[in-house]
DNA sequence: CCTTGTGTATTAATACAATAATACACTAAT
DNA sequence: ATTAGTGTATTATTGTATTAATACACAAGG
């Protein structure tokens, strides 16, 4: 469900904290929803189960999360369900400014970087 | 010449690292160019001197940079000036990879994302 | 009731990233 | 020779990220 790199030099959880605000931006975690325990992701992507129950617990002071003692978290009610494009795009946006660096500082064209980039994209299934 | 974010959670050296490593793979340094130096960097983005050391350092042990004694540090001799496009290509692919994750996420389409990047990266000057 | 499953608090330990303030060895130009 | 400019070593300190091992309070189902 998640993608939990830990050589990327992102920190673990900020990692997961951002991953789940864009599915809730997407409306692919809708409110009401349930997130995957802490312990079941902890196993999952072999980290202490600490590292995901901080994103969780930051999630929820950002007003993201709902918390039920004894229960799941889940995704806040008083959150929109789906964000507008434009919205959803603003969150893209550091993502491509990353891209955009790298290809000119490897002096690679936009015809070239869209190439793979269509390729990278049109591997939905795998 | 360089940019280095000390809020994006990935560590100073390890920017400068890869954006060293990108504009020799493209021959915006050549073997023998001169890097700036520590200190200049170091004030120019408000970064201890000895973290811009750490990263030239680390990139001297890789064999990328030569050092000698009281000069700034250049490019190594020994170093193919330029790489070919698909060895530039492959060193792309972290940051591709990381934009086609956040745009799945965010349930954005391989044409809305082709968009807006050609619009990032036509924005060449400015 | 009891068991299993929630998230979380606690304490300790480790490692890493970054800063700060000095000091050193060297080069190059004045 | 002096000065300014290289990178680097040193020591200390701070903050953060992560792990580990427990333990707690609660919910839900048998």
């Amino acid at each position: 469900m998640f993608t939990l790199n830990p050589n990327s030099g992102i920190p673990i959880y900020r990692q997961l904290m951002e991953q789940v605000r864009r599915m809730v931006s997407s409306g692919q975690l809708q409110p009401g929803n349930e997130l995957p325990s802490v312990r079941e992701l902890a196993v999952n992507h072999a980290v202490n189960p600490m590292t995901i129950s901080k994103a969780y617990s930051m999630l929820e002071a950002e007003g993201l999360l709902d918390r039920q003692r004894g229960k799941a978290m889940t995704i806040a009610l008083q959150h929109k369900s789906k964000e507008s494009k434009s919205a959803r795009l603003e969150r893209l946006q550091p993502a491509i400014d990353h891209l955009v660096m790298a290809a000119h500082q490897l002096e690679l064209s936009p015809d070239e970087v869209v190439k793979v980039l269509r390729q990278a994209m049109d591997k939905q299934g795998e």
